[in-house]
DNA sequence: CGTTCGATGCACT
DNA sequence: GTGCATCGAACGT
């Protein structure tokens, strides 16, 4: 299991050591794993993009916390987006977890994906995008607050090194898009929309 | 392939 | 009342 003194790192050197990292959710229907592949990094109330650009309320609390804890939140009135907490605390910064490579629990999150109706997916798209991983892994608003070096919900340095990454900018914003971001790892058929490279 | 568009809940002003 | 750090079904090409 990770340390705090990982998360209480700048945030852009914790995303791109998070690459590689397992993200682990057990729950009483069972346990996921998955690997992480993709990340994008909000960072400081100077970030348009981040959460605390507004300053403190009551949704970005845990960003001003402890690092190292879940900030989990609803978004389109639909899917939970799960981030890392960051930085020492009054430095308001988290990591999006954006996908995963399923590794453990695949049966119980094809189930969790399932639609009525539909066909299933195949096994790369299980946990590709923000909402997706969060639905596969049962990881809803609940898990909000949870502190990442407890029993339930954690990550795991599984001794993968994820060699090539790419940095772009981040994905389905409208503001802070000069920034680059979001880290991703090259080689993975998981990872969300579309790549992309300096041209 | 590509693009459009509705679903849906809640924090924030 | 407004606006999302999204997703996938339903189209058009």
């Amino acid at each position: 299991m990770l340390s705090r003194e990982f998360y209480r790192r700048p945030t852009l050197k914790v995303a791109r050591d998070l690459l590689g990292k397992t993200l682990v959710h057990r729950t009483p229907e069972g346990t996921t794993r998955g690997i992480i592949v993709e990340v994008e990094a909000y960072i400081g109330e100077d970030d348009a993009a981040c959460h605390a650009a507004p300053g403190p309320t009551r949704r970005n609390a845990p960003m001003y916390g402890e690092p190292g804890h879940a900030y989990v939140y609803l978004n389109y009135g639909i899917h939970s987006l799960m981030n890392i907490v960051t930085e020492p605390p009054g430095s308001p910064a988290a990591v999006l977890v954006r996908a995963l490579e399923p590794i453990e629990g695949v049966r119980l999150m094809r189930q969790r994906r399932q639609v009525r109706g539909a066909p299933a997916r195949p096994d790369h798209e299980l946990c590709r995008g923000p909402g997706n991983l969060t639905r596969a892994l049962g990881i809803t608003l609940e898990e909000n607050g949870a502190d990442l070096l407890g029993r339930r919900l954690y990550i795991e340095d599984a001794g993968r090194r994820v060699e090539k990454c790419a940095w772009s900018p981040r994905v389905g914003i409208r503001v802070g898009t000069d920034r680059l971001w979001r880290c991703y790892a090259l080689d993975s058929r998981a990872v969300s929309g579309r790549r992309w490279l300096k041209s």
